[in-house]
DNA sequence: AGGTAATAGTTGATTTTGTAACTAACAACA
DNA sequence: TGTTGTTAGTTACAAAATCAACTATTACCT
């Protein structure tokens, strides 16, 4: 080696984004999980689907990367707490879209204010610069930008 | 409400930090999975001793925040390939000093390496400064600091 | 139209994780 | 010393994730 290689795993950045994202996440977790019974794929379903609306299972699966199993079973079980309803695509009828219902609104709803609210919490130490530019940052590492 | 509560999905930082978590842990994780076949709880053990030298399972855990049952079946598996060796501590005959072999010490060596060179390349893209606040905001994320 | 390939979504088998209960060793203290 | 509590690590069983194979439908191509 030229030269002292300075690697430190704590600053590698896989490991560094995994232990950021699974700190911040466990607090967030406790209330869907606690609140809802869901699953994490299942409370990012139901984010889709009342932020955009009308989609199909492959688009969520795109959209927030999730694989198509993982929101099989995730639409699945929301179906079956009717939190969602499926209708089958007649001019496709390989697709169904989905939609919430009453009670997924409210759950949306509820979670998006406790969302809404856990991420100014976690974000009160950043300035309001920094963090936009931890966020522009982190989309960029993403592929989100 | 008394404003529209802007709440984006794509913005809400534990959703934001897994998604650049999973993204940019995937082509590192085709490396240590397909040149040593090895999980992520491995690899982290591996880098822990390599990095702390001698270490008990307990110790891993800890600094890795990672569930002793996880640690346990990543040094048997660690174990078993003869990535490392396991020895009773003589005062404590409840506890074990975990240190690498030979062949894991290389594993170490060239994992490191990997590592170094795919952190630089991740964050080509930003110049040093953010760089050094982006690392900063993490630790403090994951509560590191 | 008929045959082949592609797509949306589901299901089953295997692997990995999570939870709880367990063993073995130590500690503390009456 | 004996009883109770704690700790390091393992194991068993349940829950969840992964991967491959599957069904049903549509698209493409001749």
């Amino acid at each position: 080696m030229t030269k002292k290689d300075e690697f430190n795993l704590h600053d590698f950045l896989p490991y560094l984004l995994n232990q950021a994202a699974e700190e911040s996440s466990l607090a967030f977790q406790q209330i869907y999980k606690g609140r809802y019974g869901m699953l994490r794929t299942e409370w990012r379903v139901l984010f889709h689907l009342g932020m955009y609306g009308r989609l199909t299972a492959k688009d969520i699966g795109e959209r927030a990367k999730i694989h198509k199993t993982k929101v099989s079973r995730a639409v699945q079980k929301l179906s079956d707490r009717r939190y969602l309803t499926r209708t089958r695509d007649d001019n496709d009828r390989r697709s169904e879209h989905l939609e919430l219902t009453t009670t997924g609104e409210a759950a949306y709803n509820d979670l998006r204010q406790v969302a809404l609210e856990y991420d100014r919490e976690l974000t009160r130490i950043f300035d309001g610069i920094e963090d936009q530019l931890l966020r522009k940052m982190l989309r960029a590492l993403a592929r989100m930008d």
